[in-house]
DNA sequence: TATCTGACGATAG
DNA sequence: CCTATCGCCAGAT
């Protein structure tokens, strides 16, 4: 169903890929739906979902969970400074598509 | 059915 | 760059 095919898209983020909430439900089929996708993962309990490859339009990270996010997209090489992404390796939020 | 709420997004100032 | 607003849409009450 809908949650299904949104999570399948979250799941399939790689090491250093950053993308937002808009992007997910886009590529999932579902573009005006970035709220539906912040809830699924926030309900999620999936310890495997990479969810923090996933941040707002402005490349803001998840209210509420910065350091273990920021700690996390470090650890793939994803560059973040003042609580959001700069540089990712790859995804919406990369220098070099 | 009516309202409120929120891991959102775009835009104006 | 930041805040204020407004649009959006599914769930919860």
């Amino acid at each position: 169903d809908r949650d299904r095919q949104i999570l399948d898209v979250v799941r399939l983020l790689r090491e250093g890929e950053v993308v937002s909430y808009g992007d997910v439900g886009h590529d999932a089929g579902h573009s005006r739906q970035s709220r539906l996708v912040g809830r699924l993962l926030s309900t999620n309990s999936d310890p495997d979902l990479p969810w923090w490859r996933v941040v707002t339009a402005s490349g803001r990270l998840v209210p509420g969970h910065e350091r273990e996010q920021a700690a996390r997209l470090r650890a793939e090489g994803v560059e973040v400074e003042g609580g959001r992404v700069r540089v990712a390796r790859y995804g919406r939020f990369s220098r070099h598509p």
